[in-house]
DNA sequence: ATGGCCTTTATCAAAGGA
């Protein structure tokens, strides 16, 4: 079983990079953040075309998560129960027996803002739902844009960064927090390249000097860590025209087909 | 490096992203 996530900042803009990737990598579920589209304008059929259903929960401009899967998705939930956030940033739905829940962690904006507040408040209610769904499923994958570069080496330049948002000491302790609930980090499981990132700045030619930070994850319960075979970030995409800014995190379970 | 770049919007300048 084979699941992915990937923020496409927007939809609209990705969709040809997301139905050739469906195509050439046959996930069984992909994870999409900041689809920044109303549910109205989904393109349901143009990814039902590429052998794909869809479960989806949308916003004008902003945010926006959908769970595209070869097999029917149930028992959907569209956000963190007892937060009142209007912000669509959470997709979970049960694929076989996986429960997968899809997520997009607020960015921050600063360390002084509002943002970086709800951010905080925000990973906080998260943890508390993932104690509760652990306590459920044995079988969960909690992936996505988590907005957090755990570690020194998920980030480039770890001086430059030290103390921003995405890198701040209190982001990092959530991640940890969520960890320490029993997840472990699917990309760590295995032998990675050095330097390996999911997010590069449109800006300043990063993505050509590999100036990056890794941001996205695929957060694995221990039941699931012990059939996982592989965890991959796929690079090609950000090299493609008009490129989301995140690349694509893949990984695989060993289950019976 | 107080921006750079990309996307969106009751657009054509400003906000948000990361």
């Amino acid at each position: 079983m084979k699941i992915a996530t990937w923020n496409v900042n927007s939809l609209r803009v990705r969709l040809p990079h997301v139905l050739d990737w469906l195509t050439v990598n046959q996930p069984d579920v992909l994870c999409l953040q900041e689809t920044k589209m109303q549910d109205e304008n989904f393109p349901m059929a143009e990814i039902a075309a590429a052998g794909y259903q869809t479960i989806y929960t949308g916003q004008r401009t902003y945010n926006g998560v959908a769970l595209l899967s070869k097999q029917a998705g149930y028992d959907v939930v569209t956000a963190i129960p007892g937060l009142d956030d209007p912000q669509k940033r959470v997709l979970s739905a049960i694929y076989d027996d996986v429960r997968v829940i899809c997520i997009y962690v607020p960015n921050g904006g600063s360390i002084e803002s509002e943002k970086y507040q709800y951010k905080l408040k925000w990973l906080a209610a998260l943890n508390s739902w993932l104690r509760d769904m652990l306590s459920q499923h044995q079988k969960l994958v909690v992936l996505g844009d988590f907005n957090i570069a755990p570690e020194e080496c998920d980030v480039h330049d770890p001086a430059l960064w030290e103390g921003q948002v995405l890198f701040s000491l209190p982001e990092r302790e959530a991640f940890r927090e969520v960890l320490k609930l029993g997840f472990l980090d699917s990309f760590r499981l295995f032998e990675q390249p050095e330097k390996s990132y999911t997010w590069w700045d449109y800006r300043m030619m990063a993505f050509r000097r590999n100036m990056g930070l890794r941001i996205d994850h695929i957060l694995l319960s221990n039941e699931l860590a012990k059939i996982c075979t592989a965890c991959a970030i796929d690079k090609s995409t950000r090299k493609l025209e008009r490129p989301s800014d995140h690349a694509p995190v893949i990984m695989e379970l060993r289950t019976e087909a």
